[in-house]
DNA sequence: CGGCCGATCCACT
DNA sequence: GTGGATCGGCCGA
């Protein structure tokens, strides 16, 4: 077998799994936050699919969890994607200039999400390239949020699209992550977040 | 309205 | 290690 473009599911888009609605569903954004790494991002824009397995993610709590954009039921046209029901995307601009991936979970009315923050490029490199601006792949090009929505073709105005549908969804390729190959530590970027910046929410996928 | 600032990145020293 | 890029969201007046 040469390539990872394996049939091991059908559903959807005909070749691999998606993750289903409940997968997001569930209670604790935490451990699906940790269940995200070893799964695949895919992306159709424009007809272009890319994908890359996650390997970093940041889980947000919700109204109780103050490095939130929705931390204490903060309810505006930006944030209000995270209070729907789980399974959908959440995508703001950052610093004006970065579009940041995040998935949607729980239940509608817990605004809960998790920061996709590194992908290694698993297929449509090229495409990846082109969009990066760089000849050859390295994996420190998709090692940080921004990277990640730049390289898969992401942008802000994709917040609310369904995961289950064409253009941006997850999929389980029976890429296993042992608790050994995982690394957690506190979040980036939240220094504001007061205790809460303390949390162990930042999960990254050790690989050799 | 006006002003501040961010769940970042990269080039440069 | 530092600073500039760059602009929508948010808050206060």
């Amino acid at each position: 077998m040469a390539k990872r473009e394996v049939k091991i599911g059908l559903k959807n888009d005909g070749y691999h799994m998606k993750l289903p609605q409940e997968f997001y569903l569930r209670e604790d954004v935490v451990e699906i936050a940790r269940d995200l790494l070893g799964k695949v991002l895919v992306t159709k824009i424009n007809g272009i699919r890319t994908s890359g397995i996650i390997t970093e993610t940041e889980a947000y709590a919700g109204k109780e969890d103050r490095a939130s954009h929705a931390y204490d039921g903060r309810l505006t046209s930006r944030t209000e994607v995270m209070f729907r029901q789980g399974g959908i995307a959440y995508v703001y601009l950052c610093y004006g200039i970065h579009s940041l991936f995040n998935v949607v979970t729980n239940k509608s009315g817990s605004p809960h999400a998790i920061l996709i923050r590194g992908i290694q490029a698993l297929e449509g490199v090229p495409a990846i390239l082109k969009r990066i601006g760089k000849p050859t792949y390295q994996p420190n090009y998709t090692n940080g949020p921004g990277k990640v929505s730049k390289a898969l073709g992401i942008h802000f105005s994709h917040s609310g699209e369904d995961l289950q549908g064409p253009r941006i969804w997850l999929e389980d390729r029976g890429i296993q992550v042992t608790k050994q190959n995982i690394e957690v530590s506190p979040r980036i970027g939240v220094d504001y977040a007061a205790e809460d910046a303390l949390l162990p929410y930042r999960f990254l996928m050790r690989y050799t």
